[in-house]
DNA sequence: CTGTTAGCGCATTCAA
DNA sequence: TTGAATGCGCTAACAG
């Protein structure tokens, strides 16, 4: 009832269970004719690796640990996935692990490469705890984040071109008082899209109202607050851009509460294109990263360190605004909340 | 540099390594002094059980592979953050999969489970493939859904009676006249809940119109082409029940678009209370499932199977309804909608 | 209660 | 190119 082993297959095609394993793993250090008869043999049998064993010997388990952010945000969703997939089709597991904002949970998924129950981390946070530095670092990916003081191979697109991406495209409406809501800016990543913002502004020769930016936390909630914060401001404004989508539509929402209209008074661009910007009312104006695709290249990036291939290059990824019902150019009517 | 083994901690306690893997494993069949020698001898050396190996030698490898209907679903994140959190305290892993409405990528899972890559599958599809039975079972865990035909451990909801809950609030509120948007009706999970929502109809002596039920496939884009196809019917209606929140978000716009008003003109109930029922305009009333929960109770039943303890009793979990504001009384300018 | 012994299934030396 | 032998790190009989 067991399943074959190794032996089996060595005793059916008359050979030993090295050469078996050789003609496996080394195709090429065995003769053809051998090959075949093991082939043969592992195809009647109905042989099947033992993975456990396998990866007990070679000192790995094939397990790569994908650490977010925060795993509640469906943005991740697409990720996963493709990281999954990439990973899959080279014989790795996934196991996904939420940061939470808190270090321990951090370390304890660092522990996890180091008991050997993980060969690696892709991180997705955008911190990392000093007590990582204890020991030698494990394996690790950054991807879509950076991280303060440590240099290790990365996976990401262009935070400040993406941001000035959606200040131009407001600015090419017309717009010149624009908002930002930005994440916590105790991160690499959120900064990067403020400075982008700012940058984008003063490229088109705007000024920088600093009572235009307010910081949130990439939650719903959070957008809906700052908004509070930015119509209970002196300055007005008649555009706003969110550092995430989940913001921006409870951005939008709050702006509807107040009785503004949304583009006719305000215009919202987002950021991620996450699957509710379609659902939200209006359609959601954002930034779109290739989810999928930087999920692939982690995971791709992630096997190159493992299975020892040259220095992984950095990659950056391209994003797109995506155009839907958010944006609209700055009319009489929006000028009317800029004077406010 | 590499890490001390069993060997390191028996040699510095003076015992054998057998009695050190007693001391660790099976605390009470070893004496005090022998234990706390060892448990020293342990922290002198800083060693950590190889999980490799020992997963290797019990034949299990702490691996369970969540299997989801859809992952891009974000309902299915807290679920997984319940089944991870869990698994965790008790040293297992967790791999969460897409099912796809693909027998194959089914079948590749319960490979994954006969190639001793995991041990056991919690599932959250409404369907098997046929070819499952090629083999004897792995150890499964159903939630949520209910699988035609195989009796197997299960947490789930009484999908019955929620829906009856949203229906009864609707009724409650003098909604007379109220369509469903199921879900795939090929699966066990969707068909309950329209046997809830017409048994409640009938048991409120309310007559039960066919042409007000009408099947989707639980996406935004299927819950606003169900509302054209129900606007464009002859049956009025006042009141609506989607048997999930992301149909209902699509419904709600879909209505909207139509230029009526919600609850103003059409009442709406969801189902899961996702994120982004708080997010939509108007806030969506819905059924909530507790999800955090079933995850934590799925893997508990799963570890209890692995373990081997006493045949893990089903399990209902209770829903709550949570109003917020796309259902009203029904009002005359409902009737209006009723009358169309 | 503890130590000795014998593997788990495979990859990889080392000789032949 | 192949086979025999060794051991990864640990657990679980079995004796003592």
């Amino acid at each position: 009832m067991s399943a074959p082993t190794i032996r089996a297959v060595a005793e059916l095609a008359g050979v030993s269970i090295a050469t078996v394993s050789r003609a496996l793993s080394h195709p090429d250090k065995v003769t053809d004719a051998t090959r075949e008869k093991v082939l043969a043999a592992v195809k009647a049998t109905g042989f099947i690796p033992n993975r456990q064993a396998v990866d007990f010997r070679r000192r790995s388990t094939g397990n790569v640990v994908l650490l977010v952010r925060d795993i509640s945000n469906p943005f991740y969703l697409d990720i996963y996935r493709g990281v999954e997939e990439h990973a899959y089709a080279n014989g790795y597991r996934v196991l996904m692990g939420d940061a939470g904002h808190d270090d321990q949970r951090i370390l304890r998924y660092v522990e996890m490469v180091r008991n050997r129950q993980a060969d690696g981390l892709i991180l997705m946070t955008g911190r990392v705890p000093e007590a990582i530095h204890s020991a030698p670092l494990p394996p690790i990916v950054v991807s879509l984040e950076l991280v303060d003081g440590v240099r290790l191979p990365t996976i990401a697109i262009d935070n400040r071109a993406a941001a000035a991406l959606a200040i131009n495209y407001l600015v090419g409406l017309g717009h010149s008082r624009i908002a930002h809501i930005t994440g916590p800016m105790t991160d690499v990543m959120p900064r990067q899209r403020h400075e982008g913002y700012r940058a984008a502004l003063a490229a088109a020769g705007l000024p920088v109202d600093p009572a235009l930016t307010v910081h949130a936390d990439f939650h719903y909630e959070g957008g809906q607050r700052a908004v509070e914060q930015l119509l209970s401001g002196a300055a007005a404004f008649t555009a706003l851009f969110c550092s995430n989508d989940e913001m921006a539509v409870g951005a939008i929402n709050a702006l509807r509460a107040r009785g503004l209209s949304v583009p006719g008074d305000i215009s919202v661009v987002g950021f991620d294109d996450i699957v509710f910007a379609t659902a939200s009312d209006p359609p959601l104006t954002s930034v779109r990263q290739p989810r999928r695709e930087i999920g692939r290249a982690s995971m791709a990036m992630m096997i190159d360190l493992l299975e020892g291939r040259a220095d992984p290059a950095n990659a950056i990824l391209p994003v797109e605004l995506v155009e839907r019902a958010s944006a609209a150019p700055c009319t009489v009517n929006a000028r009317r909340a800029l004077l406010r």
